[in-house]
DNA sequence: TTGAAAGCGCTAACAG
DNA sequence: CTGTTAGCGCTTTCAA
């Protein structure tokens, strides 16, 4: 009653008097099989409840229908939509998905890299941890052509393809939009510098600024892991200071929403006494007061995206020439920026 | 440079010059083995770059640590947890996870079973979608003895053990802590009542109520889709009322935010005239002003219960005699239901 | 303690 | 269009 063995692809030739290898090809519906037979395949395999079995079939083909997604934590609004994205196009496709946290840790970045490499998927989908530096420890992978795609947290590789958002752009309209809301004296609180996401972002609000004819102090960007703690930390350090800035920009929705509450308890008005501008349009953007100002941000289409760019190249129907796919984002304007109606 | 042949046990035997079936018995540690053999295996493995082939190892033993999950969707703060920590505990037992949202349909989620038992899962952790009704999608896996691991939205059987908070007790806690502030006349927004987790939470609800003399009206039970949306619409009916209930308690937070947004807009004082309590210690909860009171709930934990509860049944060393683990919740008090300081 | 050999279920080259 | 055959890489009896 438990484990019947299971009936395979010989059970069924029996059953019909014909060939293993000609069930193989009636199944996959190979064209070298006539219709009836294959009608006959087909409908004697359900009857006889046949399933295919993968390891076999794997052990053969030397493939697995399975991507690896490694990604620094999956208990983010914004990376669940990625994944919920990736998620679905696999499905689609037959392929599976095995997935596996960073943590920000390189050490572990690199671990599970390596554990995706024995589990033999087939193409992986990245998202770098703040730590990494290179891509050495993608090596492995690369010289026995795994394909690799990269997303949102990229890296430049000949051998990769990446799809992100452009966040020079972002980071430009994000600070812009401060400075046309009257702000002079932006500060910037960025992540690690080794992501591009944060490089970028920075380096747009830098050009916004001197675009604009105002100065970028010494003080202008505050780098922090862009967490709550982070926000709630800087925050107290700004209220330290003799003058607080009149508009911030910061690199994501949890730090500017802790800024906001903290100020708040302060006594600093938003917007009044200072605009502040997050990055992600997560949830909690639209629940504090006053509402978060926010660039929108597709994860399920980045998530999906860069699944289906995977798997084309899996089957070879995707162009070496493409290097990246850029997704469009959005400004949000609420009320925490919008001194002027 | 790309596809050079993997090495496989042949290699490192000819290498050696032993036998293939000594160098598998060296790998797994196989007690008749010579101790100098087996570190020269071990030691020439390595040497060579030896990856087993999982495929023809599952392919002979018939097992291939994977193991799936099901549930609604991966989009929320409370099932990344989950996830976030099965992930942990499988992957150090060695076990793959390959995950599939049934986005609240029966037919997703059997569709999903379905595809899982092809992809020959060693066993399964699922969270019920608001439609099911019944466990007869899963008998496939019951009469192969694929175990099966239920979370949160749980459904009792006798092949299956449970993982979940004391959603009466929980429920209950709620209500009289509303009754403690004054309030009288509560409702409670529910779920599916497909679903033990919101038919406990309304239990709970009830019985309070009717523990402390209160009256459960015809309209103190209103069901939605608990989302965003629907606790707009429920906010707009309850305006139209001539008289709003003291007191609400939200089958989750997303519908209390969602409540006190619109109640709020429409100039009612929370808590003052309407005290609110949600359930599930979503990040929301402390942004909504008035801080959202809620239920806090494991779910990172729920996770590793459920996923070493699984592993244990797999290898064994789960006594049959478990039916379910029940893990501790919390009720956090915040402003949104504090009218006594 | 080791080796020979069979076979897990499937696919594909080759022959017909 | 169909069948024969060999083998993917590993595990595991059985015999030595």
């Amino acid at each position: 009653m438990t484990t019947n063995r299971d009936i395979t692809i010989y059970d069924i030739a029996k059953a019909l008097n014909i060939s293993a290898s000609t069930v193989s090809r009636g199944l996959k519906n190979h064209p070298h099989v006539r219709k009836e037979v294959k009608q006959k395949i087909l409908l004697t395999a359900s009857k006889m409840g046949y399933q295919q079995n993968k390891f076999a079939s794997n052990l053969r083909q030397k493939h697995t229908l399975t991507i690896g997604v490694v990604l620094q934590t999956l208990d983010s609004y914004f990376t669940a939509k990625v994944i919920s994205g990736m998620e679905k196009i696999a499905n689609d496709a037959g392929y599976n998905l095995i997935i596996s946290q960073s943590q920000e840790s390189l050490k572990k970045e690199s671990a599970s890299i390596a554990t995706m490499f024995n589990t033999r998927v087939d193409g992986l989908l990245v998202s770098l941890s703040n730590e990494t530096r290179d891509l050495d420890h993608f090596n492995v992978l690369f010289k026995k052509g795994i394909p690799v795609v990269f997303f949102d947290r990229v890296m430049d590789h000949p051998k990769c393809k990446c799809v992100l958002i452009n966040n020079f752009k972002a980071g430009y309209e994000a600070t812009s939009h401060l400075i046309s809301q009257g702000c002079k004296n932006i500060i910037h609180l960025g992540g690690s510098q080794n992501r591009n996401v944060y490089v970028d972002r920075y380096k747009g609000y830098k050009h916004a600024m001197i675009d604009h004819g105002l100065e970028v102090g010494k003080k202008s960007l505050i780098l922090s892991d862009l967490n709550h703690t982070a926000g709630m930390t800087i925050a107290h350090e700004l209220l330290q200071e003799k003058k607080l800035p009149d508009g911030i920009f910061a690199g994501n929705d949890a730090t500017a929403v802790s800024i906001i509450c903290e100020l708040k308890k302060a006594g600093v008005r938003i917007p009044e006494d200072v605009c502040v501008v997050g990055f992600n349009d997560d949830p909690i953007s639209r629940v504090v007061e006053p509402n978060l100002t926010t660039i929108h941000y597709p994860g399920r289409e980045m998530g999906e995206m860069a699944t289906s760019t995977l798997i084309n190249t899996l089957k070879g129907k995707q162009s070496d020439l493409l290097n990246s796919i850029v997704l469009n984002h959005s400004l949000i304007i609420r009320e925490s920026s919008m001194r002027i109606k």
